[in-house]
Formats: C-alpha cells, structure tokens, sequence
DNA sequence: TATGTGTTGACTATTTTTGTCAAAGGTAAT
DNA sequence: ATTACCTTTGACAAAAATAGTCAACACATA
C-alpha cells in the first residue's frame, strides 16, 4: 500500500542500518518507524526529511511522495476525488501565478 | 479566500435564508455556519451535502469544491505542491483503472 | 422598544494524532 | 540454550486538533 513507506525501508536497508539504528539517529521510537514503513502510521515531513538525509536520498522527491500520500489520504473513498485533484491544481497553478507578480 | 464559503453563502441568499433559519434546518450551531461561510473554520463533507440539499444546488460540484479545499489546506506553504498533485492524481489514475477489472 | 440580521469570543467536549513502553517472536552465532 | 541482535505488536497516556455550545455584541429596521 505504502509507497513511501517502502521506498525508506528500501533506503534503510541500501544504507545498512537497521530499524534500531535508524530510530535512534532521528530520535524516534522504533516502534514507530516500524509502523511508518509498513504504513500503519502516516509520517512526519521532518522525519522524511530527517532520514532522507540519514540515507543520503533526494530530499525532494521524498517530500513529494510524502504529501502525494497524504493528498491521497484525504480522497480515499472520494467518488470525486479525480475532479477535486484537478480544481486543486487549478487554484493552485493561479496563485502560483498571482505571487509571481 | 474560501471559494466554498462564498458559494455558499450566495446560495443561501439566493434561498432567501437567513444564517439561524439554514442552520436550524440543518441542525448545527448558527455560529459555526457563519465561521464556514466566512473560512474561519472549516466545512464538514455531511454539511455541505445538507446546505446543497437545502438549497437546491448542485450536490457533487459543492463536494468536489470541498475536497479541492481540502486538499490545498494540506498544501499551503509547500514548494512541491504542485508537484505532489500530480503524482497524487497520477496514482489515484492508476488505482481507479486497477479498481475497474 | 422589539425583532431579525450576522459576528465574536470564551469555554467544554470529543476525536485524532503522537509518543512511550514492555514484551513477543524470529534468526543466527557461539 | 543463552546471548545478541532484529522487527513487530498492542496497551496505554499525553498532547494537539477539531467540533460543538452558549451568551452577548453591534447593527439595522419595523
């Protein structure tokens, strides 16, 4: 189910750390991180954050996924959540314009 | 600032309905109502559905203005919002095309 | 003055999220 | 079989966010 939950377990894993050690390098309790990798529980951004630079991983398209899978959260179960997607970016793409100015 | 608020607010007036008369009929605290309308606080998805139902107006675009909201609440002051929309909206694709076998 | 309008703020209750902890079960090595 | 790791689980408490209640205010108008 967790996409990002599973590319950091990945990241851990390439980085030879265990859950343990991982844990206590950003000062989290294990047993949470645990459940963040299995997507059990939703991660922090500063966690993401945090572990990407423990693995020494693209920060950016962590945080990408990151707010991708809460978005996605939000619209579970959504009949529209397509169409609500689309009306966002629009809104989004203009004020993005708008501060531009 | 809320697009939701506004439209609902021209709605009511188009009714003919006061804030206290819409939000007995739709059984929640005239207060609350006025915070919604004005986007002090935020909508519930089972009011909106009650308001466009009082109000006689369209049911499903009022929701997905709702979540569209919603969704860019979760995305204020994010550099990768945009960005994060599009994998979202890529992946929710993705699902409902797996969903439909 | 009396009635209807919308707004405000203080307060409580409830729900959700987050954090802590102890223990279980697995594997591997010695 | 005990030691030393590993990950997972669940129970629980703390804290934060959300939702709901209520009384009063300011304004307009009949």
């Amino acid at each position: 189910m967790s996409t990002l939950g599973l590319k950091l377990r990945e990241l851990r894993e390439q980085a030879g750390l265990s859950l343990r050690k991982a844990a206590m390098r950003t000062d989290i309790d294990v047993s949470i991180l645990s459940k963040m990798e299995r997507g059990e529980r939703k991660f922090s951004k500063e966690l993401v954050l945090k572990l990407a630079e423990l693995y020494k991983a693209n920060a950016d398209k962590l945080v990408i996924d990151f707010l991708s899978e809460k978005v996605l959260y939000e619209l579970e179960d959504e009949d529209f959540g397509l169409e609500a997607l689309k009306v966002a970016e629009k809104q989004l793409k203009y004020k993005k314009d708008k501060d531009k100015k």
